[in-house]
Formats: structure tokens, sequence, C-alpha cells
DNA sequence: GTATGATTAAAACAAGTGTTTGACTTCGGA
DNA sequence: TCCGAAGTCAAACACTTGTTTTAATCATAC
């Protein structure tokens, strides 16, 4: 019964933090929906913090060797001039799109807890995710500036931050808007075409010429 | 004082929210920052949801009737086939950017607020936000669809949504990312520009063709 | 001056929080 | 069979939560 309850534990606290976020799910929630003891999420997990890294663990870990394992056929079947813009593209958003359709996990509540987690304000949880986050980031930005000459590396950066808030947003609202009839947004599959196309052609627009100064440091106030 | 307290308030839950988010702020935290007694929340406003409401209406509300100002008047411009791409987009990214350049309010953690309240979780906060945007989401996709006659009608509201969670994403993690030093990403105005860029772009973007099933209770364009 | 209503203050409220404790049960290997 | 580790459980822990209460203070009009 061991490892039934703590994957019956992840299991609800992931269902639950989708819907209510990390902070607002208390541990009688999650023990609650789960059906075991209270006293059992620190005994198999430490705290309730652990128990959010072991989900993102869970979750995350994969989807990130996935991009970058696909970003690395990419790129070793490309010429030199790097692969396509859209594949790219397809590499980074896609393994989130897909872990739930492959084996058993989670169903739809899984990529509203992707859409969750990414806009969490805890500075920790932040961190945490950051850590994972960011080698993928950096491999990506480095495709996107070899597929995108034009544009300089703020501006790459700044623009695949663009893509994936994109993403965390459908993700999270697209069920909330399922309601508004014939002009319902997409769902799965053609949520994730909607949305390589998007980030593609955003990706690709112009730079604007940099008639601003310089951003000086951080903002004053006015 | 009386002004003073309420606004006192106002101004450090918003701060607080911003950083922390709704659920994990407390009333103490938010009494505390602004030097005002615990008592004075539930006195001036109710509770704690209902402070919330009182922020998203004072900051909300203007934004949202600034940007069917400016639509309004790039309609009552425009020739019959409606105003260019690039000027919807910026007519609904704008006002958020700029509610804080104008008369001092807040400043960049207030943008940060934004960000934090679209991905709420909260059924509630999302109910009341959703009534605020409505009307907005409403006007600008019916704008976006005589742009854009050859996306169909949930393809332009999904990639409103895109649009959204971009600027959102972007208002939020910018900060935070902003370490990165020279690929950091972009602030305030730079970073207003690239948004519009990326985004009328993506909504440019050709829909692709529809492989899949057509939505069922969908209507065909005439 | 005092009376009146609005605002603030300190304290208490019940309910809920994450976590810990210690006894009880379960179960695989000697 | 028995042992000891692994797991479960109800109860209690100390603390924080949003809210309410009651008394004190303030401003202002009479």
């Amino acid at each position: 019964m061991a490892a039934a309850t703590k994957e019956r534990i992840l299991d609800a606290a992931e269902r639950l933090f989708a819907d209510s976020g990390f902070a607002a799910t208390s541990l009688r929630d999650i023990t609650g929906e789960a059906d075991v003891n209270v006293a059992s999420v620190n005994y198999h997990f430490g705290s309730k913090e652990a128990l959010l890294s072991a989900i993102l663990e869970r979750r995350f870990r994969p989807i990130n060797e996935q991009r970058i394992a696909l970003l690395d056929e990419l790129e070793s079947r490309a010429g030199q001039h790097g692969p396509a813009l859209e594949d790219i593209v397809a590499a980074f958003v896609g393994p989130p799109f897909h872990s739930w359709t492959g084996a058993g996990s989670g169903g739809p509540k899984f990529l509203k807890f992707i859409g969750q987690i990414h806009s969490q304000a805890d500075e920790e949880i932040r961190a945490a995710f950051v850590r994972q986050f960011d080698r993928v980031l950096t491999r990506f930005t480095a495709a996107f500036e070899r597929a995108l000459p034009d544009l300089d590396a703020g501006e790459v950066t700044t623009r695949v931050l663009f893509i994936v808030g994109a993403m965390a947003h459908a993700m999270t609202w697209g069920e909330q808007l399922a309601a508004r009839g014939p002009r319902a947004p997409r769902h799965s599959d053609r949520l994730l075409d909607s949305l390589i196309s998007f980030a593609a052609a955003g990706m690709a627009a112009p730079q604007l010429a940099a008639l601003h100064m310089p951003v000086a440091a951080e903002g004053g106030r006015p």
C-alpha cells in the first residue's frame, strides 16, 4: 500500500493545485480527496512544499528532457543554418501538451496545473521552477537566435517569454472560456496547432528599430 | 484620515498581492505594511475578497474603458475594412502598460499585479474578473475577426487568449528574468513594442487547414 | 461646551493551518 | 513463528487565519 498512497497523494494534490493554486489548497483538502491520513503527507514527503517539488519533479523533468531531446534531434538533422523556426517552436511547446496524452496521467487537469504553476507567485516555488527550466530556456534561446539572426538576444528571450505565457494562459483559461459557444477557443490538438502557428509567426516578426533609448537600469518613479 | 487609510490599504494590498498572490497574503501582512489596524480592512471594505474587488475596480475599470475608447476611435476613423491589425493590438495591450506611467500609481509592481490577477486560480476571483473583461473581449474579438477574415471565430478567440497570456506572463516574470544579463528581456516601453510586434504577427499567422473535424455546434461562416 | 456620528484601537473569537506525536496495524524475511 | 521495519491512524500541537466585538478617539455641527 506504500506506493499507492504516495501516488494517490501526488495525483490528488496535482488536481487540487491546478484548480485552486498552492496556497489556497490545504493538506486536509488533499488527504481528504486522496482518502489518506493527514499525517501521511509529512511522512512520505516531509512537508507541503516538498510535496509540490515532488509533483514538479514527476511532471516537468520528463517534459523538459523531451524538449531537449527533440531539439538535439532537430539540430543533428538540420543543415548549418539550424532547424526551421516552426520545428523549434513545436519542440518547445509540444511536450507539455503530449505529456498527458501518454501513459494514463492526470488528464486535462494536468494542463491546467502546468498553467497554474507557471504563474505561481511564491518566490520559493518560482526559484525551484526556474531551476528546472533554466537549461531549457538557454538551449532554446540559442536555437531561436540562430534561426532569427535579425533579432538581438534580449528580444529573443522576451519573445520566448511571450510563448510560455501564451501557452500557460491558454492551458489555465481554456476550460473557463470554453463556454463561449461558437467563439469557444480550441482544445488539445487544435489548440497546440494554433499555438505553434501563432508563436512561430510571432517569433518571426520584424524587430522594431530601437527608436527609444536603451533602457537605463531600472525605472524610477514618475 | 479616512480616505488616507482606505488608500493606504489599497496600495499595500495591491503591492503584496502582486508579489505573493491573493491566498498567500494575510490581512495582517497588508495592515502591517499599510501601518493601519487589522480591523480597518473589514471596516472599510467588508471582507478580504471585497478588498480585492475594490482593487480590481480601481485599476481595471479605467484600463478597460480606455481600451474600448481607443477601439471606438480607431473604428470611427477607419474605412470600411476596419482598423489595421497592429492598431487593434496596440489598443488592446497598450492601456495596462500606460496605466502606471500616468498619474502616480503603483509603479512597476502594478504590472506584476495585473499579471498575477490574470492567472489567479480561485473561481470567484476569476468570475469577478471575467465579468469586467467580457465586454472588452467581445469587442476586440469582433474587431480582429473583421481584420482577419480568413480565421474562423474560435481561432480568433484562441489567439486573443494567447495575447493576454503573453502580456500577463511577461509582466509577472519579466522582473525575475531581468537578471539574465545581456539576454535580459525588455522592460516597459520596449517590452510593449515587442509585444505589439509579436502579437500582431501571431494574429496574422495563417490558420492551418482544418484537418480535424469542425467543432460541433459551430456555425459556418457565410 | 456637549452631542453625534465616523474612525481607530486592542483584544478576543472560532475555525483552520502545517506539523508532530505515540500507539496501533501490516507485512516480508529469518 | 516471531521480529522489526514500514506504514497508518486519531489526536494533539502551536500558530495563523479572517472576522467581530467593545471601548476609546477623532472631527464636526449645534
